[in-house]
DNA sequence: CCCGGCATCAACCGATCGGCTATCCATCCG
DNA sequence: CGGATGGATAGCCGATCGGTTGATGCCGGG
């Protein structure tokens, strides 16, 4: 019997996964969380062999990778499987980062999450394709690699900050801001912001 | 007995309302669709007396909004009652235009989509907390109200587009685009387009 | 050890953005 | 019938932004 706890803000989700799972026979939700606190004392009352994390807790909550941070520096962690609806480079670094063993987006059929969170039980590594095509074209030495620094300028980018903005936000001078740019521009192959936007969220590179 | 057709691009949200609402005894699920096709096709097959509406059904299918006036448009048409996430101006808007009778959130506790579909099915309007709350504010004389052009031009904005892009965007001169600007700008109470993006996000006139 | 990638920064310059004023037209409403 | 509102447009001008180029320091791999 594999002991799952799902952590995910949304009552609707939870309720359907747990119906979900409790259909299959050698599967139990013996708890839910929405958030960072709820998590850890569901996994302290009841230790269960996977957590199915959310990565978008709601704006109050800490962030799922965060959360899977936090569960992962306990003393007999539980493994962290990952599902969610985003599958941006930055989304799924943070969250194998912080420890998480797997990664499924939420249109997978359900025949997937279960053979994915028996996977992970067995301590199996589990990644949906598209999460998995992300990663090797990260690691391919050809293809013009954006880097953690860029990502993030991206991302404020996308929010529509200016240079100074950026800058304030990033704790470095704005003549550093204008350098990143210049180098994304030659990495995505345009020569303005909104265009690096597009092409950002066209490779994934960031969420829209 | 009332009939239910679901209408979501997630395979796991699909099944979860499913089994949820199965559990009531006087709703029944008669059919599932994840887009705009689909939806069509299993409405006319089975026909339904309310219709689950997700908004954002991934990026090759027509929105939900498109989906529910397509709905809409049919001889007899089923009630709508909109389920999704994001809980902005615009998109509750353009929801209600396209004919929705409700709109809940997907962060609501189960009973209250129970009562919310069971209302929807008697004609009667449903709408989140939060979502009244928007539309209220959005009538109160007082507030200055960011009128529908600027919203276009708000979402532009959060794209990052130039003024002269979003003129292309919105098929108008430049000189209209600031001029919208400026207009956005006293509403809002900021000076700088950034600005406007984070005000017009906090307030949720768009989404982030 | 030296090269390359990454992050940081400075100075320069042209494009643009922002703010202003003013006009025109359609619609809606009392 | 006015009057108010929303949308579209023009022109102006100075401040700022955005983008390029070039240069420095640090770190890790070959």
């Amino acid at each position: 019997m594999i002991r799952i706890v799902l952590v995910d803000d949304h009552p609707v989700v939870r309720a359907g996964l747990r119906a979900l799972i409790e259909g299959q026979e050698d599967l139990v939700v013996v708890g839910e969380a929405d958030g960072l606190e709820q998590a850890l004392s569901v996994v302290a009352a009841e230790p269960p062999d996977v957590v199915l994390m959310d990565l978008s807790l709601g704006t109050d909550s800490a962030g799922g990778a965060e959360v899977t941070a936090a569960l992962r520096a306990l003393e007999s962690p539980p493994e962290v499987l990952v599902l969610t609806t985003y599958d941006t480079e930055s989304d799924i670094l943070r969250a194998l980062e912080a420890g998480a063993r797997g990664y499924l987006l939420k249109d997978a059929p359900p025949e997937q999450l279960f053979g994915g969170i028996r996977a992970t039980a067995r301590g199996e590594t589990v990644l949906a394709p598209s999460v998995a095509a992300t990663l090797v074209r990260r690691t391919t030495p050809g293809a013009s690699t954006v880097t953690d620094r860029e990502v993030e300028v991206l991302e404020l980018l996308s929010r529509g900050l200016g240079n100074k903005e950026m800058a304030r936000e990033l704790f470095v001078s704005e003549a550093t801001v204008k350098s990143h740019l210049s180098h994304i521009y030659t990495k995505l192959g345009v020569d303005t912001r909104a265009g690096a936007v597009a092409v950002a969220i066209e490779r994934r590179i960031i969420r829209a």
